[in-house]
RNA sequence: GGCCUCAUAGUUCAAUGGAUAGAACGGAAGUUUCCUAAACUUUAAAUGUAGGUUCGAUUCCUACUGGGGCCA
């Protein structure tokens, strides 16, 4: 396809020159796929060029449609208002069918130097996954395996979140626990363990916290203990002068204040001041249990089918950035305000003034990760850095980003947020507080038992061995998870019903595996039939088989685009558009009962199809079934 | 308060500034002596409001309305 839009538009070139005197441009031609109520299979929009002709449409695309017939690969063409639309003669498609078929390459786009590192995952370790790790770890991956199609040197990794206040809070409220469990004592999964600690380590926490807000709004400060309360204070009396609709907000401010200065949050921070000193029990009981998360996330990464080519820790990597900051205020890129907290000016960029450094000589995030940016680009040396990480966080990336291009780092310029929007529920955000957090394990494990429910009912494992049966769900299950996720535009927010389960039929992952199935179960019958495939020469061409031919021959541009855009989604789109037609193609037309030519052409495109829908859903990762 | 983002059939999603706005689910009506009916065919149904840019706007610009987010 690329061939002949090239082939076209040279010509096309041609034609303005000798015809009508002037030079234009590749660009200023665009060439669409005909729509079906046409007649044709490339379209030229001329109402751009009438510039240079000084005719009017019709007249303009019938003198190019005139000059285009000379090409022995245009048939013949028509003109609908300032649309030329060209059919390709049959015998480029059959060529182009009969190269197809024999080139195991086709899709893979051109090798290129440009090497990408691309970070997505990054977990907390105090919790376990939810649908919204899912979303990132599906994108992730699916953004990777595009990028690699296309000819990129793609590597992969994640830095984990593996240290911080948060791993204290589940640290300490397991510390307190009676019969301290492990996973094993438990029976409970090492990350949801300790997801469960964090939860009870909250439940303490606001047990503490609440009478003290009480106290505190009747301005009783009494109650609290090593506590300098002059600033929950001045809160208080901000929250009771303030007017009715800022309350909530003044509220919230005051409660978390409150929220810090209990006893059980004061316990957390010297816990995590013992860690950072390198206190030996803390240290022990801290790799402890997060041993028992990463082996609880290596489940979920297995079942998801996702890896990394490396794995970086917060906590190697916290402490990271310092330097910069020293190496920016040396520059002059950065100033120091009285308290000795170190800031960068960017009101110029649009943006504000951001904090560096705390007045304490702490880091903030973004510290850490200038430093962790420092180190990858000395691990990597890409040209480009894509960090898959959610809209939530557009500003500290753009903030990132123009900070690191001020202290005139080379790979600042390469860096991207592939920012993805949320996951919502019908009742809106997910929200652990609230517990309506969609469980990653969970979900999986539902995915796989409607895919088993539903097959069952329709016998389709019938004669399965037990293993196949299982591998069978788990690819349909994980096949339609994965499609809902990677049919929507990674920008956008998606809507997650936990009411219904997640479709099997229609524009679904099992949709397209089905497929795939048939066509196997095809080309299975064609082996026992026949000793091999193969096809030179086609002789004629049905019009769902021409159909189908122009649909396969998008593919390398659809892989093109997907990789330009970074947006997996077009090129799932592409592969249930292909299925789609394949079905109607295997409906309307008999492959067996029309002689030998005909079966041999109309398996090829069969197994064509089906090489296509493997690779296409491979590079995203999805499995395909060889029976369902 | 400042900034960013989104708004398309009943619902969930599509549409590099191009033709009569596509799918899927759900609704209605059909297709199995024949290669797998998780399929296929037919059908009803949508661009938040008001302006602007131009040959042409779902797409770009402005304002408004209504969601979501970020910053202090």
């Amino acid at each position: 396809m690329e061939n002949l839009k090239e082939q076209l538009v040279k010509t096309v070139i041609g034609i303005f020159k000798s015809t009508f005197n002037t030079e234009i441009s590749s660009h200023e031609l665009t060439f669409n796929e005909t729509p079906k109520n046409f007649v044709g299979d490339l379209t030229l929009v001329v109402f751009p060029l009438l510039k240079y002709t000084k005719l009017n449409p019709e007249a303009s695309a019938n003198a190019i449609g005139q000059e285009l017939t000379q090409l022995d690969i245009v048939k013949e063409f028509n003109v609908v208002k300032g649309f030329l639309n060209i059919v390709i003669a049959d015998e480029y498609w059959k060529k182009y069918f009969v190269s197809t078929f024999h080139n195991p390459q086709f899709g893979k786009g051109n090798t290129k130097d440009t090497k990408i590192l691309i970070e997505y995952s990054s977990p907390n370790t105090n919790k376990p996954l939810h649908l919204g790790h899912v979303r990132n770890n599906v994108l992730g991956y699916a953004v990777a395996g595009v990028l690699k199609a296309a000819g990129y040197q793609v590597n992969t990794c994640n830095l984990v979140n593996d240290r911080g206040i948060h791993i204290c809070k589940s640290m300490l409220a397991w510390q307190k626990s009676k019969d301290k469990p492990t996973p094993e004592s438990a029976g409970l999964k090492g990350d949801k363990l300790v997801g469960y600690f964090y939860v009870e380590f909250e439940k303490m926490l606001q047990a503490q916290a609440q009478p003290l807000i009480e106290a505190a709004i009747q301005l009783d400060f009494s109650k609290f203990q090593n506590t300098d309360t002059s600033a929950i204070s001045a809160s208080v009396n901000r929250y009771l002068q303030a007017d009715e609709n800022k309350k909530d907000d003044l509220l919230d401010a005051l409660k978390t204040l409150v929220r810090n200065a209990t006893p059980i949050m004061q316990e957390a921070r010297i816990m995590l001041q013992n860690w950072e000193a390198g206190d030996e029990e803390t240290v022990a009981l801290w790799k402890k249990m997060n041993q028992w998360v990463y082996d609880g996330f290596a489940v979920t990464y297995d079942a998801l089918g996702v890896n990394f080519d490396k794995i970086y820790y917060e906590s190697d990597t916290y402490l990271l950035g310092k330097d910069i900051v020293n190496e920016g205020l040396a520059k002059g890129v950065l100033f120091k305000k009285e308290d000795g907290s170190v800031w960068i000016d960017l009101t110029d960029e649009g943006l504000d003034q951001k904090l560096l450094l705390r007045s304490d000589g702490t880091s903030v995030y973004i510290t850490q990760d200038l430093g962790t940016a420092d180190l990858r680009y000395h691990d990597f040396k890409m040209d480009r850095t894509i960090y898959v990480v959610g809209n939530e966080q557009e500003y500290h990336f753009k903030v990132l980003q123009l900070v690191l291009k001020k202290l005139g780092r080379p790979y600042a310029d390469g860096i991207h947020h592939f920012s993805y929007g949320m996951v919502d529920l019908p009742s809106g955000k997910m929200k652990s507080r609230e517990g309506t957090v969609v469980d990653a394990d969970d979900l999986i494990a539902d995915m796989i038992n409607t895919a088993q429910e539903s097959s069952e009912e329709l016998g389709k494992t019938d004669g399965f061995t037990k293993e196949e049966a299982q591998a069978l769900y788990q690819t349909l299950g994980l096949g339609a998870l994965k499609f809902f996720l990677l049919r929507v535009d990674p920008k956008k927010r998606i809507m997650f019903n936990p009411a219904e389960s997640i479709d099997l039929h229609g524009y679904t992952g099992p949709f397209v595996q089905y497929s795939y199935a048939r066509i196997q179960s095809i080309y299975r019958r064609y082996l026992k039939e026949n000793n091999q495939l193969n096809i030179e020469i086609i002789d004629n061409i049905q019009p769902i088989e021409k159909e189908l031919i122009l649909k396969i021959a998008q593919y390398p541009t659809i892989i093109e685009l997907a990789a330009q855009d970074l947006n997996p989604a077009k090129l799932v789109d592409y592969i249930y558009e292909l299925a789609k037609l394949y079905n109607k193609f295997y409906s309307e037309v008999s492959i067996f009962n029309e002689g030998k030519e005909t079966t041999d052409k109309r398996v090829a495109l069969s197994v064509l199809c089906g090489r296509i829908i493997k690779n296409g859903f491979n590079t995203v990762g999805i499995q395909v079934p060889d029976r369902m």
